[in-house]
DNA sequence: ATAAATAGTTGTATTATACAACTATGACGG
DNA sequence: CCGTCATAGTTGTATAATACAACTATTTAT
């Protein structure tokens, strides 16, 4: 296999990405009227406890803008609740109500058959491997998107 | 590692391919001014040389007015070229332009580029068993989430 | 004390996407 | 041949995700 044909699977393999990533996105709207990213922040919270807007920015990786309008729906739900920080008067912390945390294990029940449908097709003796490797995948593409980032903008300059 | 252990490192390599997948349709933005989805549907058509509506509405895995409204633009630039089939009163070939060609070129060396940094990203001796097991999970999650689908429609019923 | 950096919000805009409803055409069965 | 069903594609409508820019308030560094 030449370097370009790499090129191409590896393209391919985002392309499905693509696709796998949409269905995962449609089958949180049927359950508890949450998005996969509410879902994902209300999970986020939930694994620590409590957790900054800053801390839900960088782990979804997307704009600050976009992780305000991300929890403003939640809050409006009372699924999560807001609180000024001790240690810091911009900062915002954010924690689960109790109808969050329900909602969290509502929620977490209807993706565990899905979670578990997933692990069911892949052969148990590759199972580890294969995360591993779609880690290693993710890792690669993220890397690799970020030096094109930087690349793009010192040309710019 | 338990079988809810596994629904967990699932959901979070979802995670983080949402989290890919974005900074992969990023990247083509400041690429001839066209979208990352509009340059599958241009690749897509370059590989076979003509295509069908039906067929990039297929291959993308896009609801039919999702592909109307990605080719539309294609059109409009003049990158694609929309034929009514000989075969089918309803059907429409596409093909590219020659303009579309030459973006196709163009775009085709920028995101070469990206594609060869995530090659090398991936150690030599790991890369075709890193596809292979990409390729895999995509599979199981696309079945695992028609198969969801299914479910869930069955007990609207 | 001042400048720079950070946290978060809001305005603005684009893109992607799906469901529903529609028209036009083709396939199929009676 | 005709009526029904299915398919191809478009358009209306609506939601969600997302980023850039600009802003305010607060903290940090000089």
């Amino acid at each position: 296999m030449t370097v370009n044909d790499d090129g191409r699977e590896i393209l391919t393999l985002i392309s499905d990405l693509c696709q796998v990533v949409r269905c995962c996105r449609q089958d949180s709207v049927f359950c508890a009227d949450v998005t996969f990213n509410q879902f994902l922040v209300i999970d986020a919270v939930y694994q620590q406890g409590s957790l900054k807007m800053s801390d839900i920015h960088r782990k979804l990786a997307v704009d600050k803008s976009t992780t305000s309008r991300v929890v403003h729906p939640l809050v409006r739900k009372k699924l999560v609740k807001r609180e000024k920080s001790n240690h810091d008067g911009r900062s915002i912390n954010l924690s689960l109500t109790e109808k969050g945390k329900e909602t969290h294990k509502r929620i977490w029940e209807c993706i565990s058959d899905l979670l578990q449908a997933v692990r069911k097709e892949i052969p148990e003796e590759e199972r580890h491997q294969t995360y591993q490797a779609v880690g290693l995948f993710n890792a690669a593409v993220r890397k690799a998107s970020q030096m094109q980032k930087l690349t793009s903008e010192s040309i710019r300059k």
